[in-house]
Parts: C-alpha cells; sequence; structure tokens
DNA sequence: ATTTAAATTTAGATATGTCTAAAAATTATT
DNA sequence: AATAATTTTTAGACATATCTAAATTTAAAT
C-alpha cells in the first residue's frame, strides 16, 4: 500500500510526462505539487526504491511499468469520483476537483470497479477528461484545443485542459460547456483574441482561454 | 482541520463514553484503536490542547463540546458512506466497514449534505446504526439486545451490535436479517442459549450471539 | 575553457504519530 | 497502612514528509 503523499508524486509525474513519457525534472515536480525541489529529492529517492520510477540523479524521473500502472489507477479513480459528483450529487464542475483529490485515494479496488458500473462506465469527467478503464486503457480521443481550430470550421466542446474553478466559472459565464457547437469567426492579430460562435450566440475570447477549450471538428 | 489519527482518537472515545458519556481510560482507548496506551497518552495531551477533550492526567478523557459535534460528525459520515456502499453499489453488509472507515475522513461538509440528500435521509445504516442529522441529533431507538427479550414475545430484528465481517456473515447462514420477525422459545440453562423462530423457522443460537442482536418489541 | 547561473542534492532541523522501556501515580490486597 | 499490582505517563528513539541553507553538479554564457 502507498501513503498519499506517494500517490500524488506518481500522478503529478504522470501528468507530467505526457504521452511522449518524457523525463520530468525535479523542479517541475516542485512546481506542480507545490513544494521545493528539496522534498522531491528526497521523496524521488524513495519512490525509486520501491521501484514506482526510475531515476538517475541529476537526470530526472520517469515511471515505471508499475509506478504508471498506480498512477494512471488514481486518475480513474479521480475521474470516477468526479462524475459520481456531478451526475449523482449534483455538484457543479468548478467544485469537485478538491473533493475527488481527496477520494482519489480510498483504496479498495471493489470500491472503483462497483462505482464505475453504478455509473455506467463513463468514458469521460464532467471536464471532458478521459478516464481509463479498469485495464488502464484511455479512450482515444481527437480533440485539439479550441486556438488549433481552422476559422469557420463547426466544431464541438469536448473538455478543458484546465481544471481551476475560476476557468470554470468563466465558461459558465461564457455559456461554454461541454457539447456546446462552437466556431470561430476571426482571429485578431493585435491580441491574437478569437471571435466565435456558441450555439450560435456570437462571442470573444482571450487565446489563453482558446488553448484551454478541448474541441472535436465535426 | 484534524488529523485522521486525531479523528478516530475521537470517535473512539465517543463510542467508549456511551450515552451516559462516562469518562474514558487510557487503556479502553489503547485497546479500542489497537495501539499502546503511551501512543494514546501523547495524543489525548494533543486533542487536550486543541480543546477537543477534557483531560486530566490518571482521570481519563472525556469529549468536549465541539469534540463531541466532531465525532458525531464522523460516525454520521461513516454511516451515510455504508448506506451507499450496501444500497447503490451492492456491497454486501459485511464488506463495508474498512471502506467507511476511509470514507468517513473526507472532508467536506457539502459532500456530506448533499450525499445525505441522495440517500433519501436516511435514518439508520445497513448495520441498523442510528445516522445523525446534519444537526448531530440521533433518531430515537427503542431497540435492546435479544438477550432482553420475554419469552415468547414476537419481535423485528432492527441492528447488530457488532459489525466484525465473521459475525455479520454468521447472521447471513442463520438468515436473521434487519426486519426478519424473531421469537425466543425457549433459554437453555445449561449454557444460557437460545431457542429461537425467525421467519417463521426455527433455530439456535448462543448468548453472544444474541446480546449483539438488537430488535424492537412489536 | 573558464566563469556564471541554474538546477539538484545533501545535511540538518521540525512536526506528526508511533513505539519500547523506565518512572510515577493510582488502585487493590493483605 | 504498607506493599503489591495495575494503570498511566514520561523519556528517548524511529519513520514519514516536509523545510531551510549549504554544497554539488549540470547547463549556459562569455
Amino acid at each position: 500500500m502507498f501513503t498519499q503523499a506517494e500517490e500524488n508524486y506518481l500522478k503529478a509525474i504522470l501528468k507530467l510526462s505526457g504521452k511522449e513519457k518524457k523525463s520530468v525534472s525535479t523542479n517541475a515536480i516542485a512546481e506542480e505539487l507545490q513544494t521545493k525541489a528539496s522534498s522531491v529529492s528526497d521523496m524521488v529517492k524513495k519512490l525509486s526504491e520501491k521501484g514506482l520510477i526510475h531515476y538517475i540523479k541529476y537526470q530526472g524521473v520517469s515511471l515505471s511499468k508499475e509506478g504508471h500502472n498506480l498512477a494512471v489507477h488514481i486518475v480513474r479513480k479521480h475521474r470516477l469520483w468526479e462524475v459520481f459528483l456531478v451526475d449523482h450529487l449534483n455538484f457543479k464542475w468548478d467544485e469537485v476537483h478538491d473533493i475527488a483529490e481527496q477520494l482519489e485515494h480510498i483504496h479498495s479496488l471493489e470500491l472503483v470497479n462497483k462505482l464505475d458500473a453504478f455509473l455506467n462506465f463513463p468514458s469521460h469527467d464532467p471536464h471532458g477528461d478521459p478516464i481509463p478503464n479498469a485495464h488502464g486503457e484511455f479512450p482515444k480521443s481527437s480533440a485539439i484545443p479550441l486556438s488549433d481550430l481552422p476559422l469557420k470550421s463547426e466544431a464541438c466542446v469536448v473538455g478543458v485542459e484546465m481544471d481551476e474553478p475560476n476557468f470554470l466559472k468563466y465558461l459558465d459565464k461564457l455559456h461554454i460547456s461541454i457539447g456546446s457547437s462552437i466556431r470561430i469567426l476571426d482571429v485578431n492579430e493585435f491580441d491574437n483574441s478569437f471571435d466565435i460562435v456558441i450555439d450560435g450566440k456570437q462571442g470573444h475570447i482571450s487565446v489563453d482561454v482558446a488553448k484551454n477549450i478541448l474541441i472535436s471538428v465535426l
């Protein structure tokens, strides 16, 4: 069994190493977990001794097979709980992150799988993030950032890249939610901002917002 | 915010002090939490400094108002989660204790209250234990141990005093569950065992079992 | 290729929660 | 009431996870 701290490190390393599974620096982990590089240095040594990560001093870390599986399992739990909180307990999508951060550390394989079944094996969480199945496989997706959508093309909002409550609440205010139809009318050279149409209504957003909205071209 | 260890101590003290709110000894807490008296001694000092318990050296401890409220809240969470696990995730009543022990430490008042609403404000958990409401009030009950039921009186099983999986599975085997109708045919002087009728079928149980079954006289 | 700057690791400290062994206080026994 | 037995507390140690400050290694810049 692993501690919450260990699990949080694994999750952070998974997130930072990305699809390319690139090696992750001590500083990057420290930044992600809002802690000090020295603390990270201590912890990666422990995780390495436990065989959860590969670690060469001064060279950064990467997840081992076992560490990767564990990290994916924690992500699975986090996202399943988010579905439960939004779909069954009527939380809003900007309210669930902190609670799911706690729930993801509950240890019971049976619980996760029964929860998954109860929720009808959802493929995505309330923010559109893919939920790995019991075998750790992610549903594949063709999502791209809204900022990469060609002008005039019709697309559908399928997720967000960020789950900060302030960002999510801002999207609510703009009436942008998962499932919204979206189109880019124009890109303004001056500040790279976008004139858009959401569900038929016109709007305006910054690049930073556009980069964090994931869409699927129709 | 309190640590899981602190919360577990408060819960143990609540359980041991009983309705009469009697003072609890260091040794009793150590026994309940399967730890050493010296560890308890250390911890009660901390809980006392935080104002959660009243503590006079060598005299045992009792919960303060705040400590009592917190302990009741943890019991509330534990029992609500048990209802969720049994009623919605199809766990059996002997499987939920350890998972609820983890879930009870999730911190979010909103979560507890939304869960309560989702479950339709249940008054009792799957073992028949009363669930305090959002104000910390327990539903009152007239439950007594089966061992105190007068001969021949018709009664209804409303709960159990113990949630060890082995005990619960034994009750399953005897076809004794919450809601079963029950009657004592005879008490055997030799070993104080009971001849009983459960839902019309005859059976035989030891005193220890009878003491741990709670019934309500019809 | 040195020097400078940045990133990383180590050394030593702190807080939590636990333990063993020994000391102190309380309770029970004769 | 004095002694024995039990309970409880203290002292000192250990493991986890964190921190600051200093030392070391790597990367960047002149």
